[in-house]
DNA sequence: TTCCGGTATCTACCATACAAGATTGCGGAA
DNA sequence: TTCCGCAATCTTGTATGGTAGATACCGGAA
């Protein structure tokens, strides 16, 4: 259960150095291959070897590092079969999501959803790719919240990790405008209470991170198992 | 991104412990909201500290322990609600996977699903219900990989551990005979390439599980949230 | 009896030291 | 030059001591 449980609180120190060891590995600061040791973290972050370790013990369990024991420590590569089997589970939860919030929508539901468009519409106007990313999350995790089962949009969070290191490789805006369509697209389905056409949008809008992890991996393959 | 991922060997202690622990967890040995410590675990153990620490960094991951800070561990009570969404994700995965297990079934995907029912029919004559249960694991397991997607079974195993834990409340064998029953529909689904009906069947199957908690709920709520 | 305060004792957290396996590199022999 | 073996030096794993915070208990005052 629960990966990323409750760390969200960065009360202790092995929590602070998880939280900055996760960031600099999904923005790539950390590359895939890095090889990183507990001692050399320990002196970057100016604190002992054991928090340090605890942290390495909880990135090992979210696989984003690798510990070899007795060897090192490396920044998992990314695993292209993981990352399309992450990609079904996203599907198959969303799927079953957008069915069951198109099927039974609430009094609200169409409302919310066309307000975190505007929003996204007007971050895409303001070229500020890393709201609309922000935001581009809240849509399908409000989604989740739509349909009872935000603990649900947990678990795909922490398999979307992967995907966002691709994601931050090609972090140009990547047709914004095409996922706001799909968006409305989704949500006008949603409006209509129509759960078949918003699972076929859903399905499409999905299938596009296909394309994009294709392309990634020919562009960096190093960083690929 | 693996929860369980890369401990199953058991090379070092606090593995072992890991092991050891979660095993008394789900089996009850350790009921929900019991206290445990670091100093308590690695005396009955025999080993430091450090390793059992380790140890339950890894299961309050997974959801088995809480961890209070300064305060004491307990072994965490059963949150309904987290299990019933982590019946939706399971719903949510198996759906998908029998969807494409039996919109393109490979040449012996019926045959083998026969051979994991006969097997169960065989262990329910015998009464034989833990190696039914295995069975029963083994039957969902195998349609995972038959579709291709076998990692997201380990996804669905871990979230499973919750519900392991009332199912050892009620060990009864259950009606096997009408789980095999409904593995029987499942497989005859798959063998006439019929997705809808297969998707029902499958839906059926897990619906069964509500009915399970609801009852272990009002049966022992002292250990449940 | 009831309530309040101080203290003993528990907890998890962190730092440090040591142990043991794995790697690397260097030097000598063929 | 090439190859083999040993040793220095990495790595993670484990043990232990000390620290800060939270709890529980116990005694005294109202």
């Amino acid at each position: 259960m629960a990966v990323t449980a409750p760390e969200a609180n960065e009360e202790t120190m092995a929590m602070r150095v998880v939280a900055a060891l996760r960031d600099e590995i999904v923005t790539m600061a950390l590359k895939p291959g890095d090889v990183i040791s507990e001692s050399d973290i320990a002196g970057r972050y100016g604190v002992s070897r054991q928090p340090v370790r605890e942290a390495f013990i909880r990135l090992a369990q979210q696989g984003l590092l690798l510990i070899r024991p007795k060897r090192a420590t490396v920044v998992k590569k990314i695993s292209p079969d993981g990352v399309r089997q992450s990609r079904f589970i996203r599907e198959s939860i969303e799927v079953e999501i957008i069915r069951r919030v198109a099927g039974q929508p609430g009094p609200d539901a169409a409302g919310v959803l066309d307000g975190l468009i505007a929003d996204q519409e007007a971050a895409s106007a303001a070229n500020d790719s890393r709201r609309f990313h922000i935001l581009d999350e809240l849509f399908h995790r409000t989604l989740a919240r739509l349909a009872g089962v935000e603990y649900a949009w947990q678990l795909i969070d922490d398999h979307k990790m992967q995907l966002d290191r691709v994601r931050y490789l090609t972090l140009g805006v990547s047709s914004s405008q095409r996922a706001i369509a799909e968006h409305k697209e989704i949500a006008a389905a949603v409006g209509r209470a129509d759960p078949a056409s918003a699972e076929a949008a859903m399905r499409a809008h999905l299938a596009r991170a296909e394309v994009l992890l294709n392309q990634t991996i020919s562009d960096f393959p190093d960083y690929f198992e």
